[in-house]
DNA sequence: CATGAATGAGAGTTCATTCAT
DNA sequence: AATGAATGAACTCTCATTCAT
């Protein structure tokens, strides 16, 4: 028993490992090159194993990409929702901000391989079932605005897709341009601005006390109206030259 | 030489036709089946000519996709121009609006095809000259925003590519959403609010009376209400007249 | 036009060529080392070609191998109609003894090639129509079996099929093992006179005139004895000279 | 030692039962998919053993096959041995009746396998020793035959491998057809008639009392003889004219 | 120039066999 | 002795590219 029962906690370990081993390697080869244009071979190379070996944990190339998307989704999705759980603040924009930070990053250190995730040609029938993977992802965020909006610190009538489609797009839209214009000038630009210009704009325009630029606008001018005032009196008051 | 010459432009005009021809059937079967999943035979069979002479053409299939991502984002941009030249009203946010329905329109109906420019592999070297393609298009945009900054629609300090990000961005986030989501479920929501909450957003953000208050609105009030005590001060320092 | 014809022509006839070519060097392959032994490129080698090209000739190594048998058998076929053909004699036992020795000596020579034809599993959906190709050759038999009958030169209520299996079982049961003899011991067996015996055993027992004498023979002796009886019991009535 | 040997004793039958449980699950997997078809791995699952196991009884793939033909064929030749023995009649065509009889039935269960037998390439020096099997098959007929001629049941003259081949020969053909034709329509024809026919040839063909028609026609011969006399007695007792 | 038959390197996948456990 | 995970050579088939016509 013992003689059995080692070894077979000795060997899922080993499988399961070896299973790690190959979704990186298959991952790495496929960020390189594509669906298509990665090759098993290189595949088990990297992962230090036979070509045959690859076929007994994965059936075909195409569940292997299927396996490679998943785990790198619902990577994603724990992570997004560690970072959340992180967050001290119960406030809704930090916890937002935390969440965009976090989404930037991703999205700029995966470029390559979240561009492949939908180049996966929805005609090609092995291999697409990444839109359950994004659903599951991009719920995080629905989450917390639905529970921004309960507690009433976001406005009661904006749109949650349009709020995620504004909040998920300008992301990773930015991550595109930051990647690309790197490579170019690395100094020209800073990501951090972009996450607080997303949170600037959700707080303005998504945020309970209502577009505040209008309201504040008004207590501005009165106070400025107020200062006006004062100085007038204020100048009166002094001997002229 | 008359028998020449005019000949040659008949000659001229064919090839160019032949050449739109195998563009054409080129851009339709990368879309169906991707640029690995296109055969040469198949673009040929569909040009209605001998696969030998697309290489007379362009001379290999790298250099065909190159040239339909070529015609296909030059066209865009084109399109996108005639539209801001054909929109009557000068207002900076008509003009928007109008180009961001273009574009979501644009989105949703070449999705297929923009996902293909953003899966060429980078690493591959053959095909990747999308960024050029996509720089030029966006100018569209940047000069949009740039005018509406000198005519003083727009905030002087408002940052160019962050409101370019939000913008496509956004849009082409949508538009995904917006494909999945109707093969599902065509009803359950619309895409023109999209554009209407966009325009809403850049009026409200980047308007021109807009912004400066979000920012520096408690900043500003506190220096206000600051200064006033100081003028308070200094007005009950001062000698009665 | 002529120069579409001539060389339309010149090119069917190369194709054709080339396709013959095929097949044999698929047949030769094929027999040396059956279905699943034979590799396609050696068959390509073989027939001084390309790879690929095999495959714009056939479909897959299965259709190739369907395109054989139907040569091979259609071939045998076509023979054997011009063995009957080309005996001068009308005499039933003459043709059957000439299709005997036919399809003996073709037996004998493509052995290897009609094991494969049994050789290809039912199972294997793939490749099995060989029944048909059969049921083609045996009839042969059939029409000269029949028009045997029709002739008189055959029993009435002989079964067709009985005799066919016989006729063609013995045949390549004989093939067979004169095979295998000669390997051991080419002299030990002549081929020859298994044909002869089978001509023999058919015109004996199949055989119009042949046969009545064993069915009749009691009722002849019956009759015979009982003329016998009665000319005895005659010659007993006779006054004694 | 004792505690040893019965040990011992069991495990060789242990080692015994298995090899016995691998050679069926062996056959039964060759005969559905093939030799080139069957895979190693299907065998031992049938055989509920590892696939390693397979390899300490049989060194290889195609020894193991050889392995089930030697026990196909060895257990065909018993059993058609103990048909023989199990035959009341010493009649020579009543046991060559019982031996037609099993044969044909042997032949129709077991088509796949036979064909299988003849499939495996002569060439492919691996697996061939086929001919020795069928040849201590078929000496059950043989010694039946032999027999036959030493009792004066069958015709002196009569050669061995001539009988052998039409016997086994037709039963084959016969079986084939048989089997084809009960795929099509089972009510056609019946198996039955073909062992009474190929008895009947053989009594026939090779009985000692012969080619019936030379001895009856002495029968016969003598009879009329015997009548011409008894005429001839006769007529010299009539009253001369 | 246009053609499409020919090419062959290279792809995914299989499976008999081995060997550490 | 028994296992079955691992192996990698070898298979069939594809398709971008060439070139004789």
């Amino acid at each position: 028993m013992a003689s059995n029962a080692i070894p077979s906690e000795t060997q899922r370990a080993k499988l399961e490992r070896k299973e790690r081993v190959i979704l990186d390697a298959a991952r790495a080869i496929f960020v390189d090159h594509g669906f298509d244009g990665a090759r098993m071979q290189e595949i088990a190379r990297r992962a230090g194993i036979g070509e045959g070996t690859v076929y007994s944990y994965y059936e075909s190339k195409a569940e292997l990409m299927l396996a490679v998307l998943q785990q790198f989704w619902d990577g994603l999705t724990l992570e997004a929702e560690g970072v959340m759980a992180s967050v001290e603040a119960t406030d809704l924009f930090a916890r937002l901000e935390a969440l965009a930070r976090y989404h930037l990053n991703t999205v700029i250190v995966n470029a390559d391989f979240i561009n492949l995730t939908f180049a996966l040609r929805r005609n090609n029938s092995e291999v697409s079932v990444s839109r359950d993977h994004l659903r599951h992802y991009v719920a995080v965020f629905d989450r917390l605005f639905l529970r921004g909006q309960d507690r009433g610190e976001l406005r009661a009538d904006a749109v949650l897709w349009q709020a995620r489609d504004i909040f998920y797009g300008s992301l990773e839209y930015s991550a595109r341009s930051i990647e690309t214009t790197m490579e170019a000038d690395r100094s020209t630009r800073e990501q951090l601005p972009v996450v607080d210009e997303m949170v600037a704009l959700f707080r303005a325009h998504y945020g309970a006390t209502g577009n505040p630029v209008i309201v504040d606008e008004v207590g501005l001018a009165t106070r400025l109206d107020k200062l006006a005032a004062q100085i007038d009196t204020l100048s009166r008051c002094l001997p002229r030259p």
